[in-house]
RNA sequence: GGCCCCUUCGUCUAGCGGUAAGGAUCCCAGGUUUUCAUCCUGGUUACAGGAGUUCGAAUCUCCUAGGGGUCACCA
């Protein structure tokens, strides 16, 4: 069974590139039936927060990634831990170090100013002697000194490292709290992890890892390493790039299943396909199929893949989704034709709600431009004629309206833009936005009239 | 700097030795529509460069260039 997990520390909001990662793991372990953890890396004392941890957990709750079982916290894990470092040590796989902060740093200023790369240089690796006093000894893990630490990535394929290039890391701190490298193979192993998926930038914590795996004779998961999302210049994303924040998705009116349809496309692809229900996500998606290279977060798509989504759901639905963007049209008569008259003019929630205002409100002030243009001398007259057969035919649908100014129209024998300028101008206020006929149907006859009334006295 | 990874239209990508290098987005043009939008049709634009291997390379190998990652008692 394939088992994934997502395994964030809670050092600040979720951004994109982590629900990336997150997605595809999900997306696998759901394809395959399998089982999406989650783990909170909280080894690092100072820079954890609550806040960040909920606002994760929450980013997971909005986009409908479910996890299975409870959420693990290193944090509470150190006892577990610290037998896999007393085995190693007793094993002679580990070693204590006496080396001081101060010591360290000097050797690493020395190899630099060498010209040299920065290495411990494992000079308590076979000590013996007495161990000077007052130091509280870090505790580091014996690395093979020669030869390759190789592995087969899931997404970028054979890859092999000198062992050179790993050193003895520290595997626990003075003061006993284990570090990442170590903790992370320790957990993926307890949690009996199948496939590891996360970012590129932990290509290197593998060979380390697999150090760790080796000292205690484990056996590896599978490793796929995704290339980064960069920005729209194609840089690294930052905070500047402006909603990197998962929830800010939400508030800027994307749909969860239309953000997650924009990731797994960013580095992952079926063919041709570029709209996604979830389903068919967890149906299609394998990893086999992730693209080695970087990829650039592109707005226009994900704009326009949030409208198709938009579109293409039901209508009660939406209306429902609609109240969480304060606009409850669920009370409304009309609310299927408001939708329908808005729908196409929206690339988010926050578009879509707009529209709704627009013509759910009367306007409160009028394109002065497109008044000038549309008003002629009789079009007072005109627009009053066409309310009063409004108001004796009392048309009930958009397509008896619709016919209505046809006949209207074509009795006085009159181009459309007579009447719909000026008409279009005292409904909504401007020049375009959605079907007459519908926003008649939508705001009724009377308001009609009044809005109408509105717009010639203020002219 | 050492090591590792990456490189097809502006962007996301298909391609896995033989294709007129396909799709999507963006942009432009035309059509539908009472306007706008939607929708439909069409169009412009790409294999980073150079050597090889091969009858034949976007696909395989090497070199160069560019980009990225990483070198902590952070994760």
């Amino acid at each position: 069974m394939v088992v994934t997990r997502f395994a964030p520390s809670p050092t600040g909001y979720l951004h994109i590139g982590g629900l990336r990662t997150a997605l595809f793991s999900w997306l696998w372990a759901k394809h395959s039936g399998g089982k999406f953890l989650l783990r909170i890396e909280d080894t690092d004392l100072a820079r954890n927060s609550d806040e960040a941890l909920e606002a994760i957990i929450k980013a997971f709750d909005w986009v409908g990634m479910s996890y299975d079982g409870e959420v693990l916290y290193q944090s509470k894990r150190f006892d577990i831990y610290k037998t896999y470092i007393d085995r190693l040590l007793e094993e002679g796989n580990a070693y204590k170090c006496y080396m001081s902060k101060e010591e360290l740093d000097a050797l690493r200023e020395a190899q630099m100013a060498k010209g040299e790369r920065p290495r411990y240089d494992g000079r308590y690796r076979d000590f013996e002697g007495t161990p000077p006093q007052g130091v509280e000894p870090v505790i580091r893990i014996k690395a093979p000194q020669s030869g390759k630490i190789e592995f087969e990535d899931g997404v970028k394929g054979f890859i092999s490292i000198d062992a050179s290039e790993v050193d003895d890391f520290i595997i626990a701190r003075s003061d006993g709290v284990p570090t990442y490298n170590f903790v992370v193979a320790i957990d993926d192993h307890e949690m009996g992890l199948t496939d590891v998926i996360r970012g590129d930038d932990h290509l290197y914590n593998t060979p380390k890892q697999i150090v760790v795996y080796r000292a205690l004779g484990l056996a590896l998961p599978k490793f796929y390493h995704v290339a980064m999302i960069n920005n729209e210049q194609g840089k690294k994303l930052s905070k500047r790039d402006g909603a990197t924040d998962v929830m800010e998705y939400k508030t800027q009116g994307f749909l969860p299943e239309a953000l997650l349809n924009f990731l797994v496309r960013l580095g992952w692809s079926h063919g041709d396909q570029e709209i996604f229900t979830l389903e068919q996500m967890i149906e299609l998606f394998e990893p086999s199929n992730i693209n080695k290279s970087a990829s650039s977060y592109n707005l226009d798509k994900l704009l326009w893949i949030n409208a198709t989504h938009m579109k293409n759901m039901p209508t009660d639905q939406m209306i429902e989704l609609l109240k969480s963007y304060d606009c409850d049209i669920s009370t409304h008569d009309k609310k299927e034709a408001i939708l329908k008259a808005t729908i196409e003019r929206a690339k988010t929630m926050i578009e879509l709600k707009e529209q709704i205002e627009l013509i759910l409100n009367a306007p409160k002030e009028y394109d002065s431009k497109a008044v000038q243009k549309a008003f002629k001398a009789d079009t007072k007259e005109i627009l009053s004629s066409f309310i009063e057969d409004l108001m004796t035919l009392q048309p009930s649908s958009s397509q008896e309206i619709h016919a209505l100014m046809n006949a209207f129209l074509s009795a006085r024998e009159l181009g459309f833009g007579k009447l719909g300028q000026p008409l279009r101008i005292a409904l909504l206020g401007a020049m375009s936005g959605s079907g007459l006929d519908e926003i008649i149907d939508i705001i009724g006859i009377d308001e009609t009239k009044a809005r109408v009334q509105r717009v010639i006295e203020s002219i």
